[in-house]
DNA sequence: AACGCGTGGGC
DNA sequence: TGCCCAAGCGT
């Protein structure tokens, strides 16, 4: 009898070993997927479990949350970073309403179409909403690649058209999504990017890397200093504008960031962004 | 095609 | 203790 497949492995690995994460569900719309898979961009999920639960009780459809100010997708995006994903939420699901009638589109190059819909978010609504038998390649994904089948401690910056290639023919037939949400289970579990955990890989032993002795295969990203940046003074200045409930007098930003150049530059960029909204009276507040 | 963009937790 | 990171996207 033949090995099984990679993706055999994997597949039994997932079944046993999958996080019950709530938009794993089956009753979850491809709404609700969308919604994750955009919280989920650079955030981890711990943070994105209570926030998606408000969100889909909230606006369950996006007709739902197209039908509220960009400023309510704002607030209620809390401290899961990176705003602007939810004024792109609120965005995508104008869009959804305006240009496809309230129902997620299913095709990738349409998904595409929609703000803050990305390659890899694009792909990811596709497979694990609709079951589309597209390469869903995550930071996760092409580690577990690099390491297993490139002798890499992880994947190069940019995705070539090779990389694709590759990652499309070792989708199984039949099969591809729950494929793509095993590979990407196991990058985050157990094939993690410091201290992997190859005790409990159930592919460690065709592992390329591990093989070679898991060489430091260089390609450190730089270090990113936060404390005192414009990002730093944007999330102070934006977290007083969350947390009223109302417009604030210019006055109450001035005491969230005391340098006043660093101040003003954080917020002419807040407000090209479309964060914030300057109002008459010297007054600001989440978009309307 | 680098770079800017938040936040908080783990080691 | 700090440093490094976490399912990217848009410009």
């Amino acid at each position: 009898m033949p090995d099984p497949s990679f993706a055999d492995v994997v597949m039994r690995w997932y079944d046993d070993s999958a996080r019950d994460l709530p938009w794993r569900s089956a009753e979850v719309t491809p709404w609700g997927v969308l919604v994750s898979e955009v919280m989920l961009q650079q955030t981890p999920v711990a943070r994105v479990i209570p926030v998606w639960r408000e969100w889909q009780q909230r606006w369950p459809a996006p007709a739902d949350l197209a039908a509220e100010p960009a400023g309510a997708a704002v607030r209620a995006w809390g401290r899961l970073g990176y705003p602007r994903r939810a004024l792109r939420l609120h965005g995508a699901a104008t869009a959804i309403v305006n240009r496809h009638g309230g129902v997620v589109p299913a095709d990738p190059a349409v998904l595409r179409q929609l703000p803050g819909i990305g390659n890899y978010t694009a792909a990811a609504v596709a497979a694990f909403a609709f079951g589309a038998e597209v390469a869903v390649l995550d930071t996760n994904v092409r580690r577990v690649y690099a390491r297993v089948f490139d002798v890499a401690a992880d994947a190069p910056a940019h995705i070539t058209v090779a990389e694709r290639r590759a990652a499309t023919d070792r989708l199984p037939s039949s099969s591809a999504a729950r494929y793509s949400v095993a590979v990407m289970e196991l990058g985050a579990l157990v094939c993690v990017t410091r201290s992997p955990r190859c005790t409990q890989c159930p592919v460690a032993a065709r592992c390329a890397w591990r093989a070679a002795g898991m060489p430091d295969t260089g390609q450190r990203r730089a270090a990113q200093t936060y404390e005192g940046t414009d990002r730093q003074a944007r999330g102070r200045l934006l977290a007083v504008l969350r947390e009223s409930p109302h417009a604030v007098p210019a006055a109450a930003l001035d005491a969230a960031w005391p340098d006043a150049a660093q101040r003003a530059r954080a917020l002419d960029g807040l407000v090209a962004d479309g964060l914030v909204a300057p109002l008459d009276g010297d007054r600001f507040a989440l978009p309307a």
